[in-house]
DNA sequence: TGTAAGTGAACGAACGTTCATTTATCTTTG
DNA sequence: CAAAGATAAATGAACGTTCGTTCACTTACA
C-alpha cells in the first residue's frame, strides 16, 4: 500500500551532518547544504526529522547508544577491578581512536543547549547501571576505595579522555605539538589504579 | 583631533556575546541581535571587530588571558608539591564557580574550528612555563613521579574539571542529579595526590 | 490504485556586513 | 580661551545572500 522509507537516506543525512559539524561547527551546518551533500532534497530531511534541533538530538542519541554498547564489550561483572578498568580504558580509547569525529561531536554537543533535553532521557540506562554495579562490587571486595560514583568516574576516566582530546587536536594545554603513545596511556592508567586501589 | 573609542561599548558587546553563546549556543548568536542587546548599532561592532569570527576569537583570548592570570595566584615556585597543587585546585575551582559562564564558553570554544587558530598563539606563554618549572622542580625534589607534562596535567586536573562540569550541568554521567561538595573535592584531590606522589 | 516517500521551487525571515550620514571630541587657530 | 576645523566614532537603514521550512506536485512501491 505504501512506499517504504529508504533508511540509507536517513543515514546519509546523519553522516554528512556529523562531518560538517566537526569541520565547520554547529553554525556551519545548514539544512540546504546538508541536503545537497547527502544527495537528497531539503524537504526529504523533514520526512525523517521534525526540524533542525530534532536532527541534532537524534544524531547525538544514535551515537551515544552505539558508544554505550561499545564500551561495555568484554566486560564481565565478575572481573577483578584492575582488569575491568583496563578493559574499559581499552574500549573507550579504541572507540575514540577509530571514530575521532564521533567522539568530537559527542563532546561538543555536551556544551550545546540541546544537551539539556537529552540528559534527562539517559537516566537509568543499562550502561550506567552496569558501571554502578561494577564499582560497588569492587568496593565490597576491597579492591577499590569507597567513594561516590562521580569521584570514581572523574579519577578513573577524565585523565584518559583528556589525553585522547589533546591527541586529536595534536596539541597539549600549552599549544605544543602532542601525540599520545601507548606508553603514556599505560603510565596514566597505572597512576589512576594507584589512586583508586586501597 | 580624533574622537576616542568608548571601551565600555566593546565590553558590553563581548559581555552579551558570552551570555548569548552560553544560553543559545554559537548558532544562537547573531550580530544584529547582539547589537541590540549591547545597546549599540550593528555597524559599531565592526569598528571593534573585523568580523564575527574575530569577535569570537577575541572573546576567547580575553578570558583565557584573564584565567591564566587567575590560576597562578598565590603560587610560589618554592612551594612543596602538595601545597602547590592544592593552591592550583583552589584557584581553578574558585574561578569556575565564580564565573561558570566564562568557563562554559571557554570549554565550548575548544570544540570549535576557530580554536585551531588560537592554539598556535598560546605557545610559550608565561603560565605554561611556570607550570612546567613547578613540575620539573617537584620531580627533582622527589615529590612527584617522573612523567610527561601531559600525563601530569591529565591526572592532576582533568578529574577536577570533570567534577566542576557536572556540577554546572547539575547531572552526572548517568543523568542523575549531582551537586559537588567540598568534601568530594577534597577526597578527589587526595586521590590525585596519592597517584602523583612517589 | 492508494498511499506515503520523495522532490524542486519557493516562502518570508533573518543573516553578516556595508554605506552614507551624523555626532562627539580632539587639535589648531585667532 | 572660545570658535573653527579635522578626524574618527557611532549610527540606522539598507544591501544581497542564505537561512529553516513548506507547498504543490511527482514517483515508486505494497
Amino acid at each position: 500500500m505504501m512506499r517504504n522509507r529508504d533508511e540509507n537516506k536517513k543515514d546519509a543525512i546523519l553522516e554528512h551532518a556529523l562531518k560538517t559539524i566537526v569541520q565547520k561547527g554547529f553554525d556551519g551546518l545548514s539544512m540546504q547544504k546538508l541536503a545537497k551533500a547527502a544527495g537528497v532534497s531539503p524537504a526529504t530531511i523533514y520526512i525523517y526529522f521534525k526540524d533542525r534541533d530534532d536532527l541534532l538530538v537524534q544524531l547525538f542519541e544514535v551515537h551515544m547508544t552505539n558508544y554505550f554498547g561499545y564500551i561495555m564489550r568484554g566486560l564481565d561483572p565478575e572481573m577483578d577491578f584492575a582488569t575491568g578498568l583496563k578493559t574499559q580504558w581499552r574500549n573507550r580509547a579504541d572507540f575514540v581512536m577509530k571514530h575521532p569525529d564521533v567522539a568530537h561531536f559527542m563532546e561538543h554537543f555536551t556544551y550545546t543547549p540541546l544537551h539539556y533535553q537529552v540528559v534527562k532521557k539517559i537516566k537509568g540506562n543499562a550502561t550506567g547501571n552496569a558501571m554502578s554495579r561494577f564499582v560497588q562490587k569492587a568496593i565490597r571486595d576491597k579492591q577499590l576505595v569507597a567513594m561516590p560514583i562521580e569521584v570514581y568516574w572523574s579519577v578513573a576516566f577524565a585523565p584518559l579522555y583528556n589525553l585522547l582530546r589533546w591527541n586529536k587536536i595534536g596539541n597539549n594545554m600549552a599549544g605544543e605539538k602532542f601525540k599520545l603513545t601507548d606508553e603514556m596511556m599505560e603510565q596514566t592508567l597505572a597512576l589512576v589504579l594507584k589512586a583508586l586501589k586501597p
